[in-house]
DNA sequence: CTACGGATTTTCT
DNA sequence: GAAAATCCGTAGT
């Protein structure tokens, strides 16, 4: 497992980011343990002209500040009041991009992060394996899981020295992590023409966010 | 299995 | 005041 230091992987734009992380680590090392999870699904936010990032129209506020700032910068805002959700600043300064990590799965550190997710509990009618499937599939999941939030906005993922427990990583697997499916983004019914823009990427078969689709999918399969 | 609503902070979509 | 880059529990099929 190797830690990504070069800021020049960041500094591509978001819809390149988005399918180049996929396979990718994210790694947050908490009392000497690294939880790490693989990276299986993302979605790319761009800047000033995309109706669904929290940049469009180039306004800055408290709670975007970090997307105007440099590429490679973790990015943890709060949604819907409750859950964080962990984004990677990236293209030139001034892009304001960021793409959202929005599902992966378990690689080291499981029991932490089962922990974290509040799904260390007695064994109840769901199974360990629908547990694990529903560790990280869901950007609020995941910043849950590894225990991001507020503490860890524009933290720099490439300082080792300044930021030594958030990064990411990756290894001979990332190389070719598969096949990757693009599809529309998710809980952006505002950004009309751009509520459809096929900016949403993830690896075929793996650990995907819970959404209206993938409910249907599972009736059908039931069928 | 589906539908619905509650939680709770930031922004103005 | 309303809606938000969401998740979960409960109640009704």
């Amino acid at each position: 497992m190797h830690r990504i230091t070069d800021r020049a992987f960041f500094a591509q734009d978001a819809l390149t980011l988005a399918r180049a992380l996929l396979g990718k680590y994210i790694v947050h090392e908490v009392d000497g343990e690294a939880l790490t999870l693989r990276i299986t699904e993302t979605e790319a936010y761009l800047g000033v002209t995309d109706k669904a990032s929290h940049s469009r129209g180039g306004r800055i506020t408290a709670r975007n500040r970090i997307m105007f700032g440099p590429p490679g910068f973790a990015y943890l805002f709060l949604v819907y009041g409750l859950h964080w959700c962990f984004n990677i600043t990236c293209n030139r300064e001034g892009q304001h991009e960021a793409v959202l990590i929005r599902a992966g799965e378990s690689v080291a550190g499981t029991a932490t992060l089962l922990k974290n997710r509040g799904l260390d509990g007695p064994a109840g009618r769901s199974g360990k394996s629908r547990k694990l499937s529903a560790l990280a599939d869901g950007p609020g999941k995941l910043a849950m899981a590894l225990g991001l939030g507020k503490d860890h906005n524009g933290l720099d993922l490439t300082d080792e020295a300044l930021n030594p427990t958030l990064y990411i990583a990756w290894d001979e697997a990332s190389l070719n992590p598969g096949p990757i499916i693009e599809d529309e983004r998710i809980g952006i019914d505002y950004a009309a023409e751009y509520r459809t823009k096929p900016w949403r990427f993830y690896l075929e078969g793996r650990v995907v966010s819970l959404t209206k689709e993938k409910r249907l999918q599972r009736k059908q399969r039931h069928v």
